[in-house]
DNA sequence: CTAGCCTTGAAT
DNA sequence: ATTCAAGGCTAG
């Protein structure tokens, strides 16, 4: 064994890399942090940046600037709702099943990179996502109920454009680096986790036999199933984040008056792509692309992921008669029914159909990490360099989601029938979802300047 | 203000 | 009875 015994909270706090003292309002930070962030809250401080709202905040100069520092926590994703008003003292909140996960995964994922031998350093993917449902919040779509109200003033966010995303080995676009999205950018460009084995140029996987034995998944999963559960990111880190996201765009929006539950959900779609953009650059294969194929994929593809990534959230943690939402929250269908027009409506419904068959197809995390590869690797799109390559992942993925479906099933090739079906249904979903979305944007209700909107638009001008 | 240590108390 | 993340306290 060349692995030390625990290595278990070895990650530095995400706010100022101190030493993690436990859970503190939402994820693992040190005590200074926990402190700084209770006392910020509690007692409703606003701070000024004397600088330009960048400031650096490590271990040594994390005092220098509590606006940026207060700034940080909230973009890692500590939760003002865990900061009690009535500062009642001990007991639990309605976090605690969340951190319990969250320790769970944190083994599994040790547990897999051991059995894998794979060398992921900071912030490797996920096996299992935690379950985002636990703090169901009682509001409907309301955006006013969806989040704490008030903090301080909202950061002003550039979108980065897909093509100064996806570049991995340059740094990447000036807007990008600044501001809200420095804690991912510097952790992602540092840890290009799943790089690939040395000597494999080529985009093709031996099962070799060391690799192919003990994960936690049981016994004899197909190396590639594990490799693309591996490049999964971490469901409560995206859920943090993205909420946090939104919280600042909300702080924001406040001044310009109330944003409309349907911008409020164009957020999050954006931010969810933002996470598949991010995804996608880092995950074996598709990193081995040319930036300019890497482009032409996700454009064609963007929609068919989005909405995956919505129903598999439903399908693996969901329950009957809501939609679980990125962010944890819970919207009831039959509000959506009721609140939404005719056209979104019909979507909705029809996508909870698909998740109605999936759900009974009882597909789990390994098939849909699968399905993600099949869709992303398209060798149906036009003029693309390292066509060959694509085509080959694309198999790869589909053999490697067989030989997972006859493991576990026994009529596996009829639930792999099946479940190919529903793919060819989530992708006439998607472009009906697309035309949707274009038109809503074409009546300039969707909020501007966003990766979601030039999506939309490289499809359109691409015939 | 900061941050390390202490006390609480619901969930397990 | 134990856990452990909340809030509280207090030197520096």
């Amino acid at each position: 064994m060349e692995c030390r015994h625990d290595v278990d909270l070895e990650e530095p706090c995400p706010v100022c890399g101190d030493k993690v003292s436990g859970y503190h309002y939402g994820l693992l930070t040190c005590e200074s942090c926990k402190g700084f962030f209770k006392r910020t809250v509690q007692n409703n401080k606003k701070y000024v940046c004397a600088e330009n709202q960048e400031c650096r905040i490590d271990k040594a100069q994390r005092k220098r600037c509590p606006f940026c520092r207060f700034q940080k926590c909230l973009h890692v994703g500590m939760r003002l709702e865990a900061v009690r008003a009535d500062r009642m003292r001990g007991g639990r909140n309605t976090f605690g099943p969340m951190y319990k996960r969250d320790r769970a995964l944190k083994q599994q994922r040790k547990a897999l990179i051991q059995a894998g031998g794979f060398r992921l350093e900071s912030s490797p993917p996920v096996v299992y996502s935690a379950h985002p449902r636990d703090f169901t919040f009682a509001g409907g779509l309301q955006p006013d109920c969806i989040l704490p109200t008030e903090q301080n003033d909202c950061i002003s966010y550039q979108p980065p454009s897909l093509c100064s995303l996806l570049p991995s080995s340059s740094p990447v676009g000036p807007q990008y680096q600044s501001v809200p999205f420095s804690n991912w950018t510097i952790k992602s460009k540092h840890t290009n986790n799943c790089d690939s084995p040395p000597g494999s140029a080529a985009a093709t996987y031996t099962d070799s036999d060391e690799l192919h034995s003990s994960s936690p998944q049981g016994p004899g999963m197909p190396r590639l199933v594990t490799e693309f559960l591996l490049c999964d990111p971490d469901e409560l880190q995206l859920q943090n984040k993205i909420s946090a996201r939104i919280q600042q765009e909300q702080t924001g929006w406040r001044r310009l008056g109330n944003p409309g539950t349907f911008s409020l959900m164009c957020v999050m779609a954006d931010q969810t792509l933002l996470s598949i953009v991010e995804w996608a650059r880092t995950s074996i294969f598709f990193k081995q692309l040319k930036v300019s194929d890497q482009m032409k994929l996700l454009h064609s593809c963007w929609s068919e992921l989005l909405i995956l990534d919505i129903i598999s959230r439903q399908v693996l943690y969901g329950r009957v008669g809501s939609l679980l939402l990125v962010t944890g929250q819970e919207v009831q269908l039959s509000d959506i029914a009721s609140q939404a027009g005719p056209t979104l409506a019909g979507l909705v419904q029809r996508g909870q159909e698909l998740v109605e068959r999936l759900h009974i197809l009882k597909l789990d995390r390994q098939e849909f990490a699968c399905i993600k590869f099949l869709i992303l690797f398209n060798p149906d799109v036009k003029d693309l360099e390292e066509h060959q390559l694509v085509e080959s992942v694309q198999e790869q993925a589909e053999g490697a989601l067989l030989e997972y479906t006859s493991r576990t099933s026994s009529q596996h090739l009829g639930r792999f029938t099946h479940l190919l079906l529903c793919l060819s249904e989530l992708r006439s979903l998607s472009t009906l979802a697309e035309d949707y979305l274009y038109c809503r944007h074409l009546s300039g209700e969707v909020p501007c300047n966003n990766l979601l909107i030039e999506m939309l638009h490289a499809k359109h001008s691409w015939p």
